[in-house]
DNA sequence: CCAAAAGTGTTACTCATACACCCATGA
DNA sequence: TCATGGGTGTATGAGTAACACTTTTGG
């Protein structure tokens, strides 16, 4: 007996982009303005149909491309949305993407998207189920933030202590007090402090480091778990 | 503007099940023999193909209660694969759900299905990229597991805290002291202590604990975190 | 009375948290 | 010389991990 795999229907699959940023101070999320029907002129995640030789990676990677003219995102796959009138004008089958872009990579946003970048503390509300991609991208990448070092996928190459620790407080909307986080990060013993200095946030400067991805790699197959 | 959707092509999607037990010793897997080409014979996932008027819950739970009878089994989304080889007759996209299933339900296997548990530390290579499936969902059971009260769904109403003490050792196949133990999860107080006792274990027998769930949404609606 | 599992507290140690002052520099 | 942010160490408390003996009871 041999299936016959005609008598299944097919879906429309969809991919749709949780795009964070930070600028120094604020998570951001870069949203798109629809230029369509339905809900054209409303906010949305930028999104795009799976094509047939295309995996969901390759989607989303081709949709972000396309917007950001960037290349080699970080970008992890979240979740299907399947509810059947999550769109009103067809069954669309949607799997959710959540990308991080670092504030110094040259992004050079296409302009046929009106995309723009929002407080991820106050954007507008999104069309179909999107509020709730972008409440269920929040709570991944908190939980990834702490058990792996995706943090510096959202910092320059090279960054302050305060950077990091900016960055850390927003993703977990937290204090933490600036001896304890460093001597922490300190012991994790997987940055290189460069002999550079930020001159621009203060005069006597504050040193630059940057995250040593062959030691921390190194040390993970030795056993080593990342956790913050 | 509006959209033409009638340029995008469709795709198979189908669901995957790991599906998960605990028979008081060991975690084992629920298996299936493929009774049809491609790969007939070999072992798989038990899953089957999304219907137009299904969720992929829907979908998921269709398949359970097919094979198992049971219904309202604990199901979380795992993944999606979509590969363009990972099957070799067709394109078919697949997402991954994990089910847990306490060993006192009343199940009762399909025949149709020659399924068959499996002690997750020993089981039969799997069709496609089912393995790779499993491991994911090991992962993510973990994970769950350290962060939810997820374990009662793998035992019988009421168990012992040995039992209890059992399941989290081989879920995180780590040794813990009984002490510790019990006064860890006596802390948490979300049990409740009936008057009886398992008999079959010892002469002296062993109390039998119930999980309250009331009591735990309470805790938890009140702040708190479940913690393993 | 003995074998076998159930049940029960205390101590030591590690890790997380709280906390305040001096340094370097450009204006 | 002073105003501003950068950089640094210690003491306390909380929570986790290590550890052994007594109880119960059916055979």
């Amino acid at each position: 007996m041999k299936k016959d795999y005609s008598q299944y229907i097919k879906h429309l699959i969809a991919v749709d982009c949780i795009i964070f940023g930070f600028d120094g101070e604020n998570l951001n999320l870069l949203l798109v303005k629809r230029n369509f029907e339905p809900k054209k002129g409303e906010w949305s995640l930028v999104g795009g149909f799976v094509n047939a030789e295309e995996t969901l990676d390759d989607s989303a990677n081709r949709v972000l491309t396309s917007l950001t003219g960037l290349e080699n995102i970080y970008l992890e796959q979240l979740k299907c949305y399947s509810e059947l009138e999550r769109e009103p004008t067809a069954r669309i089958i949607s799997v959710s993407y959540y990308a991080l872009i670092s504030t110094d990579e040259n992004i050079r946003i296409n302009e046929k998207y009106s995309a723009k970048w929002f407080d991820l503390k106050q954007f507008p509300n999104l069309i179909f189920d999107h509020n709730k991609m972008v409440q269920n991208a929040v709570t991944r990448l908190r939980y990834r933030a702490s058990t792996q070092p995706i943090g510096f996928e959202l910092l320059p190459e090279k960054f302050t202590m305060k950077d990091l620790q900016s960055l850390y407080e927003v993703i977990f909307d937290e204090k933490y007090d600036k001896r304890n986080f460093i001597s922490k990060i300190n012991s994790m013993d997987i940055l290189v402090k460069t002999d550079e200095k930020d001159m621009t946030s203060s005069r006597k400067g504050s040193f630059l480091y940057r995250f040593d991805k062959e030691k921390y790699h190194k040390k993970l197959s030795q056993g080593y778990l990342f956790k913050i």
